[in-house]
DNA sequence: TATGAATGAGGCTTCATTCAT
DNA sequence: AATGAATGAAGCCTCATTCAT
């Protein structure tokens, strides 16, 4: 932001720049190789020969840059929890003046959110080798869930403030939202049952589980 | 031929029932085997050696018993989803007069049954497996989460009708309140956050939750 | 022949005879097996379990009557190459006036034997592990090839001493004829080699060879 | 870019040759322990890592070399049947004036060719194998049996052409050749019989056989 | 730094054989 | 004598990792 035009002049963009800029993707491409095995997978089923074949890198390579499958296991799933995590963050263009109708819209967002192919699969993944990558959940946690549930905190808080709504603990409040919204579908879906994912199907959980919500932290007509 | 025609009226002490029984024994003996290093290593991350190991049995009667390591991990995952998932069954004593105290009960139970070790470790592999082994999921629901679904929906079928709750859809609401309990705790526990899951941190979600509930379903105040 | 229609009369023939009779039985039942699985297999390729599945007894069954897998294959090969390689056994047949008439169909039904899928399966065995089992190929000899050429021999010499084949060595004018057989058709099969096996082929290969062998040790004219 | 156009005109020295060579060399180093052990206890009798060993290489290198065991062994098979098989090809050498005696060389050669240890070795494999790999036979027919099968056929046909010798099918003269040449001593020792294969008993049966050929297909003494 | 051949441990499975019933 | 469960050695193959080029 505040740096000059004339950064970095002419005197060492030669290698050293060219060739970060060569590592950087290097390291880009093994982590799409590896992004597109493990996901499909998992890290037992996965193997090095594979995501070195997907990413069109030698098997050395894949060394090269990371220290071994435990370590470019935890590269890809960190890296892909921060870049391709879906997080609610245009929460506050919800601040007009129906709640109702905003947190229809929220719900329907947060379904369509957790039924997305990437948040699932990392979900699974995350679910399932939680035990031998403790440190991992907290990546998926911190860039998905954990940061819709910050930004539909404060919302919920503001909301509150402003007497629309009465919630004591708008943390608490988030989560339970957010748990709501995977009643039938997501909860369903993370199991592999068959379910009804139409777009119809979403929009009317949608709608029951924002009316529900309303019901619990509504303002109490009296 | 000379039988008389109570021959053998209530068993067959036979060799049949003894080698019977001990085959019964070692399938046992190996499913339990199969279940420890299953839960800690799931699907791809256990060896067969290992099992045959921690079964007490030699590789090869692995392999008298079940048709290979699928089979054998198809095999303790039902019986294991059969036997050792909870479900909330003696839900018909709740239906004494006061429906909040007796929510109040099952929510605390439902988050208990679930945070239980070994639906946590059930939940863990068919989540992380359930791509490999499609139908195991559905015994998995059918055994764990489905049956408590029923229950619960008959009951609050049965207390709807009863006045005391309003609920129009009580297959939805009894997922809903299954899915509330997990907020907090359960949902952390399954990605292996840390947590605080003492006794009174559950019983006061337990209350929370029954008590959201109550907002949604509980008779009108008018 | 000369026994008395009271052979044997009630004394002995409870158990003992009895159960003499089952071994045998259950000695050609397991034969009948290892035959099948051998010949398609060979002696490797053929498994205990396949072959006690093939033959209809247990696996133990298979180690009551024979030593192992090793003795079980002898045993097998051997009784085969006795009771069904093929001979040319009638031969005194052709003693008629005609040598050269005899000796056409002396030489169809030496291809349509060596054709015949037991010779060529136990050809192929015996060729494939003479190194493992030296001792059958001679079995082999004995009953099959061996057998057809004394037979061979004998009316070779029978016709020269005629008059009507001017041989010096029958032994090897037999064999000579014997391998002529093999030309074309028998030469290739055994290698499953495409070939054309039609009757009216053997016959037409016959005649040449009849024609050929007539040719070598046929009266000269003069 | 700076280079001259004389580039590395007639190889390339570069890296990639050598590792080619070294390839190379492996997979030869990797074909002389599957021949080894292939030809000593046939394909189902042979292990991997019998071959690793023998060929002095681990076994997974093995498999960076070939698809698998059967693709092993049918590269073993193909290329030793390609540059191991012996057949008649300087047949043309006599060309001279005396029909006969050319005859008895040729008959001797092709005796001694038939019982070289790898020929017969071959065959043994390849009649074994052939239901397993009935491809391979056509390789050593192409390379064996056929190509001298070929040879003799010209040459037959030229001394016929010439008058030397009556022919009519000069394909077939060539096989009734070489099947008459595998009597006594070649048939025999295909099935590992004991045999008296002494330089005399050779030169003996080739001069028999070449005269029972002549008796075939000689000029007819009118 | 990129490559990919080499390694050898270890995975799943099959097999011949034994032995208690 | 018949059964078939148990055994453990051995078979084929894959894998993560190393290292010379």
């Amino acid at each position: 932001m505040t740096s000059t035009p004339t950064d970095r002049p002419e005197s060492m963009p030669d290698e050293a720049s060219a060739s970060l800029c060569q590592m950087r993707a290097k390291r880009e491409q093994i982590l799409q190789g590896a992004e597109k095995v493990f996901l499909a997978s998992g890290y037992e089923g996965a193997s090095m020969s594979q995501i070195a074949r997907e990413a069109g890198v030698s098997k050395g390579t894949l060394y090269n840059h990371f220290d071994g499958k435990a370590s470019l296991f935890s590269a890809f799933f960190e890296e892909r929890s921060k870049t391709k995590l879906a997080a609610i963050e245009a929460i506050s263009r919800e601040d007009g003046p129906d709640v109702h109708s905003s947190l229809r819209r929220l719900t329907e967002t947060a379904i369509k959110m957790m039924l997305h192919s990437t948040s699932m699969d990392l979900y699974r993944i995350i679910v399932g080798e939680a035990g031998k990558f403790p440190n991992l959940a907290d990546a998926f946690w911190r860039y998905g869930f954990g940061r819709t549930l910050n930004n539909l905190s404060d919302w919920l808080r503001r909301r509150s403030d402003a007497g629309e709504l009465q919630i004591e603990d708008p943390d608490f409040a988030a989560e339970q939202l957010m748990i709501l919204c995977q009643a039938r579908i997501v909860h369903r879906r993370r199991l592999m049952l068959p379910v009804d994912d139409s777009p119809e199907a979403i929009s009317r959980l949608a709608n029951i589980t924002a009316d529900s919500f309303m019901k619990i932290y509504g303002p109490h007509h009296q």
